[in-house]
This record gives structure tokens, sequence and C-alpha cells, in this order.
DNA sequence: ACCTAGGGTGTTAGCGATAACACCCGTCAG
DNA sequence: CTGACGGGTGTTATCGCTAACACCCTAGGT
């Protein structure tokens, strides 16, 4: 039915219709200050007329600079990982950049050396990597010196520029607060401990409880899903002595909720749970669940800025931002019964 | 410290290197009939020898044609849109296609311009909108027409291209697997009704009943969100006469299934639940819920199929699929007692 | 032996933008 | 009155690639 589609007008026509050079309309399409008044209206007429777009892929031949940021992520819909990602395409969005994700279904060293090859193959600016977990940080080795590369949520041992959230203060803060609570010790059930996120909240929990004088429990290791909470749940609610534990994120929370609830002991009545990322259902948990929120949004913007800073000064100088979460008191803290 | 960074090494070096013309490299790439098996492998081994990789900003600049797709989703965790956007950007990138993904913080009409805009600077080959509720299928009137594009989870009322879940006939199996457990009828609590995702499982309910002759109880009205389901789920556990309840999603599921719990009403002995989504932790419920899985992977690479049909011959002859999903049967449904 | 077909290759001309430079013209200092 | 300066603009080269065409040369039909 359609004719074949006219071609989209380039700044030649803009030039034509406003009666000057096509450099002309390059420089009011890029505020150079040297053209008059007039001239840069009667030019912005022209282009209005037109519908005029500039040719990105021209610019980026010339230039050799693209308005692309590649992000490398797992292919999972765990909710930090989520939010962070989506948080950071907002972000980028708003700043004129578009993302290309590359999504890889596990995190070994070959498939994101894949996705950061298909990225560079876009010729992105820069390439943004979470990677939550030690296999994922170790193939940040292949990524070649010289393309901006930013890591989130990775390994904190390394040198290269990394923003993250600050694992270890929420868990202190978390712990601290089982602890004012008037608790003699909190339990810990974590998250697997290769990914950094479980390892520093192991950290954090560890150091409020030696700083406070306490006794350090054995540390529960889980998974993240609420089905390993719920088995950690189960061996906690047999010992008595346990009356408050911190849970790594809400979804062994959730699971420690109902092996609590099945075996008779209440929350926070008999033992209290804290636990970690505030996920949209943890207000309405039972109990509405006491947990700590780190700013998906502030770690966005921050790893952004970190990559712009590489993208246009080479490098950064100061190469790692960390972000404090806050703690969310809800109804599951309570005094020992 | 770094030299300037040479450039990258272009055609032209490949060519000087294999000794042949920049044209015959450019034929070795685009795998073109007409050269020399004995050539072609001089090529591809300076290709190899200078780690050449071709300039896509040259290449769309001439073709025209870009391997990039946009996507317009909202900006949620909801595990639904999450799972759909992550299993479409895996299937993109295994046919080559990046995907820049605009994210949108509410789905009017003039967010969904402004991205569909961003989308069009960057030269995108088509456009995937996620478009789960009425506001956001407004909105795709705005889009030029010419430009491919694929809804997702969008208005089943309209003859633009659309791939979605059939979500009426997961509905459908839902209730009618309950029917069959012996209940005399299910109750429903149903996402927000301007989402079609909803109102589709809504009508799959309601013509399981009416097929089976039975009585439709009112709907229950509630977002997507547990503290919804669980308010539902207080009032429906006081009505003794309640014994089957199909959920428009799991979350919602599992604030019934706590609103039953606190009652004393035992699932699946006294009240049977059915969920939709199947959302991981979903096996690890109390107890495992049986729900209705959509095959995700299925959706995104329907949709990736029909975008690149539109690419390549302008429109495409069958464009609307809708993927039937499955139940999961777990243990959350019984006979009544 | 001659012409044609077509495989294999090189040459040239763009694609649509920016960069670099050239040029015109007023204004102002000497 | 003249030369230097610099704002405003146009011209040309260039980025790295593909399309279109030109050109060889060998094989096969007559």
């Amino acid at each position: 039915m359609d004719q074949k589609t006219t071609r989209d007008p380039a700044m030649t026509d803009v030039a034509r219709l406003a009666g000057v050079s096509h450099q002309t309309v390059s420089r009011v399409l890029n505020d150079h200050p040297n053209v008059r008044e007039q001239t840069r209206l009667r030019v912005r007429a022209a282009i209005k007329e037109l519908g005029y777009r500039p040719n990105r892929a021209a610019r980026a031949l010339v230039t050799g600079k693209t308005y692309l940021i590649g992000v490398v992520a797992q292919n999972s819909t765990l909710y930090g990982p989520a939010s962070l990602l989506s948080a950071f395409e907002e972000a980028a969005g708003e700043a004129g950049f578009g993302v290309s994700v590359g999504r890889v279904k596990v995190l070994d060293r070959d498939s994101i050396a894949a996705a950061v090859e298909r990225h560079r193959d876009q010729r992105v600016a820069g390439i943004v990597v979470i990677a939550p977990n030690s296999s994922a940080a170790d193939a940040l080795a292949d990524v070649p010196a010289g393309l901006p590369l930013v890591t989130v949520d990775g390994d904190p041992g390394r040198p290269t520029p990394l923003v993250t959230v600050d694992q270890a203060s929420g868990a202190y803060d978390a712990t601290e607060h089982l602890l004012n609570a008037g608790h003699d010790t909190v339990w810990h059930v974590s998250g697997p401990t290769d990914w950094f996120d479980a390892a520093g909240r192991v950290q954090g929990w560890r150091e409020a409880l030696e700083a406070a004088g306490k006794e350090v429990p054995p540390v529960m290791a889980a998974d993240w899903s609420a089905a390993s909470g719920y088995k950690a749940g189960q061996m906690l609610a047999r010992m008595p002595e346990v009356t408050a534990v911190f849970c790594s994120n809400d979804h062994l929370a959730l699971g420690v909720l109902r092996a609590m609830h099945e075996r008779g002991r209440r929350v926070p009545h008999d033992v209290s749970v804290v636990g970690f990322d505030d996920v949209p259902e943890a207000a309405y948990f039972i109990p509405p669940l006491t947990t700590i929120r780190p700013d998906f949004a502030a770690v966005a913007r921050e790893t952004l800025g970190l990559l712009l800073e590489q993208v246009s000064e080479g490098e950064s100088a100061q190469p790692r931002r960390s972000i404090k979460p806050v703690l969310v008191a809800r109804d599951s803290v309570a005094p020992p019964a």
C-alpha cells in the first residue's frame, strides 16, 4: 500500500530550506556560538518543519563517540539486581544515553566475555557489569583495558571502579537494632557465600556482635530463596535460645517467618526477625517485616556518574562509591519475651 | 600513562594486510559467494591478526539498517513484566540484535511518546512496547506508522501486532481444575481491572464457570500486591461457603493463603487456592501453590519473530500470537471437605 | 578460433554528519 | 587611511562502510 517510504530528511535538506549551508545547520544543532540569532531561528524553523532528526550513526562515525552504554547482567529476576538494572536504565535515559542490555544466563567467564564483545561491536561508550558473585568478578579480568567499565555489586577487593550498596553497614544496623531491643545475640541466615552482597552482610553482622561483646553464633548458610530460608528457619525454630534472626534478604526472612509460625513461635513476641532489600511485599508480610532498604536509584546514579567520568576524563579520581542503606522499622522486632 | 590510543583497525587495514581491496574484505564479511576460498582465508586471517571488528555506525550509515531494537517498559519490578523483558533481551541477543531499553515511570501517553522518540533518534530497527494496561495501549496511537512495532501484553481489542499470554485460557484451566476437584463454584481475586492481563483472567474464569453451569460469584477486585490479596482473603475467609479461590497472580494468592491461615481455614483441606505466574517462590509457599505458568521465553521469541517479520517484509501475515500457559499442580488444591 | 557468460576482483561514489580551513566583511587601533 | 582581528558563513575532506559498476580472465558453446 505504502509508497516506498522516502528517506528521512538529512542535514542538507534542512540547509536548503533555511537557505544556509549544512555546516551552519550543524552549528545550530551543536550550539556553536558563532551563529547569528536570526540564522539560528531560520534553521530551527526548518528543522521543525521537516521533522528533521540528526542521524546518530553518521555522527558516531565521524566523532567516534556513541551515546550508548552497555550493561551486562544476569538473566534473573532476583529483586536486587532487577531493581538496580531498572533504576540504571532510567538514570541513563534521563542523561540522554541509551542502554543496551546484554543478558547472560550464567555469570561465568565465557558468557560475560561474549556479552562484552557484543557490546564492543556496538561501540558502546562504556560498560556496566552487574557482577554480584566471584565468578562474575573473575571474568572481568578479560575485559580489555581502555574501555570505560564500572562494576556494580562487585568485588570490593579489586581496584576497579565499583559502586555498591554498603552491605556491611546495613547488616551492622540491622544487628544493632536487634541488640538494642535487648536480645542476647543475633543469629544470621546468609545468602550464598560466593555473593559479595551476602559476604558483606555476614561481615557487618559479625562486626556488630563483636563491637557489642556478644557471642557470634554459627552462620546458617542458605541461598536467596524462601525455600532455603524456610529450611534454616525450621532449625532455628527448634532452638529456644534463638530470639533474634537477621536474614540476608527478605525472601529468606519470609521463609523463616513461616517456619516460626508453624512451630508456634510468634514473631515478634518470641522471635524477632529482620530482612534485607525491602521488597514491595515486605510491608505486608505477617508481621510486617523490619528490613534494610538499599537506595537502588542512588546506586544507579553513582554508577552512571562514575562511568561518564571515565568516558570523558579517561579515569576518575575516586573510583569507588558505596551507598549506605537505611533501616525500615516495622513490626517484626520486639524485646525478648 | 597511556599513549593516545591508536584508532581501531578499519577495513582498509585488513585489506592492506591481506593484499586485497577493502571491498573484498567487505565481501568476506558479508558472506558473498564470489570470493575464492583462498582469498577468503587470507582475509579471515588478517581480520584475526588485527583484531578487526566492523564499525556498526559506518555500516548503519550506508545501509540505513541498524541492529538495535527499542523496548519501552514500565519501571517496575513486577514479576511478569520483568521476566518478559529479561527473556526478550536474551532472545534478541541470541539473534544478534542489541536491545535498548527505555524505562518509563508511568505508562501514560507523554512518557511513552518520549521514550519512543528517544528510540527513533537511535534509529532502532523496531520497537517493542510492553503495554499491559489501557493507558499504555492508548499511547500507542501516537507512534508514527512505518516504524515496526509490536505490542506485548497489550490490548487484544486493537488490530496492531500483538503477542500475549493467553490469559483467558490459563484462567479457564485454573477454574476448571478447581471445579474438577469437586467444588461448587470458584471465587476470584482479580488484579487491577485496567490491566488486560487481569481482564483476560476474569473472562476465562467466568467462561469456565458458565460452561460448567455454575454460579458466578462477584469478583473481588484488588491490585497485584500481597497486601490487597490479604485484604480480599480476610473477607473470603469469613464466608464458609467459599471453598475455592482463583487468584489473578501468585502474590495475591500469598495474601489469601495468609488470611486463610490466620482464620484457621486450612489450605487445601478447607479451601483450595490457585494462583497465576508461577513466581520462583510459589513452590515454597505453604502449602506449595498450584498455579498457572506462562512461558515468557516463548512470548519473547514470538515477539522478536513478529518484529523481525515486520522489519524485513514491511508487515506480517498473521500479526497476533498468543501463548497458552500451563497449569502446574502442587498442593494447594483438594476436594472440598 | 571466436564470442559469451560469469566468477573473482578492484575502483569509485556515496551514506550524513563533524572538523578544519578559507573567506568575506565590518570594526577598531595605529 | 590601512591593516589586523574576529564574528558569521561556506567549502572541502573525512570517518568506515556498502552499492554499483568496470574490468579482467577462464571456461564452454558454436
